[in-house]
DNA sequence: TCACTTATTCAATAATTATTGAACATTTTG
DNA sequence: CAAAATGTTCAATAATTATTGAATAAGTGA
């Protein structure tokens, strides 16, 4: 039985949904939840839970789930389709615009962990530093609070980064590439 | 019992190292992993795996194999000690190094991924748009080629940023901030 | 309001991942 | 070479995380 046109088309598709899951799991979700964003990704119209949950073959538990850690990282929206009362959804195709808001949550995240237990902590360590009873608990406090305040200039950097990707101003310093349009097979 | 200084020191360390480890995970470390750089980056001097073992309250198998996971992603180093058969490790402690490291190897592979699919997928898109049966897959496919065809201004453009991290280029546009050396309880 | 459709929550289960002790390999010392 | 010390591997287990069906909630139209 020979394959169709159609059905060869799917599997590109699926080698490339397959990549796109894969890649998706550095930035922290499962396989499983890349792969309804991949899904999305390909899908001509806005599909609804029970469509994806066909196509991926999930339960739609596990959909509804999924869907919602996407929603929240901003990688697929909700979209209101008039005349039919299920939800429907779609990706975000712009892969930069997916890479610079997973960054910035990432890198605010980080900074709020950290700047918090640095204030918390330096405070006490210079304390030490200066008033604890033995001097060689005083010299390692002294050593550990300019560790702690080191560590700042990370932060505030990772913020600056932070910033310029969440305004677009990262493209100031590094532009996107010409997008190529339309040639077959070339590459960068 | 009234606490030592030396007590009160290790409980602010304690909680920094809680930070950083729980920090660490996002960069896809264990919490128990992220200890261990931690602990090494608040020590004094070169450690042992039985050192790490006993202050981070884990197998001797789990800190081998953790401490190789760090080592990899070059946080920490194993540094030769004379007349010591021991193993004995330090934490590279400035963070933008280890943050820039981690990206670069996020982004190469990410790219490694989605380059190969692309590679690999468009040319079987482009043909199914040219020569498919029915005119429905042929238009799909042209779509198709064209989405994937535009990931790779995206792919190009982390690799650049990559090669900047890399390469310490990055820090031409998104200058270190001046340490603000030994000044006691200041912010930025 | 009731019957119906859809989405979400949640406790149970499945699957995955981390951790461990014990066995093994390797190196060093006497 | 034997004994001792150290690090690693690996199969078993523990812990964590993802997935599910069933129950619930929330909405919609007759």
């Amino acid at each position: 039985m020979p394959e169709t046109d159609a059905q060869r088309l799917q599997e590109a598709r699926d080698v490339m949904i397959s990549a796109i899951a894969q890649s998706m799991v550095a930035y922290g979700v499962t396989p499983s939840v890349g792969r309804i964003y991949a899904v999305l990704y390909f899908a001509e119209a806005p599909m609804t839970l029970d469509d994806i949950k066909d196509e991926v073959a999930m339960s739609k538990a596990s959909v509804s789930t999924g869907i919602r850690e996407l929603m929240d990282t901003g990688m697929v929206v909700k979209v209101w389709k008039k005349g039919d009362r299920k939800d429907h959804y779609i990706a975000e195709r712009d892969f930069f615009q997916n890479f610079l808001s997973f960054m910035v949550k990432m890198l605010r995240l980080e900074r709020g962990v950290l700047y918090k237990a640095v204030e918390q902590v330096e405070p006490q360590m210079r304390d030490l530093a200066d008033n604890a009873a033995d001097s060689e608990t005083r010299e390692i406090a002294a050593k550990d609070a300019e560790l702690v305040n080191g560590s700042k200039a990370y932060l505030t950097w990772i913020m600056r980064l932070a910033n310029a990707m969440e305004s677009g101003d990262i493209f100031a310093h590094f532009p996107r590439p010409e997008s190529d349009e339309g040639s077959a097979g070339r590459e960068s």
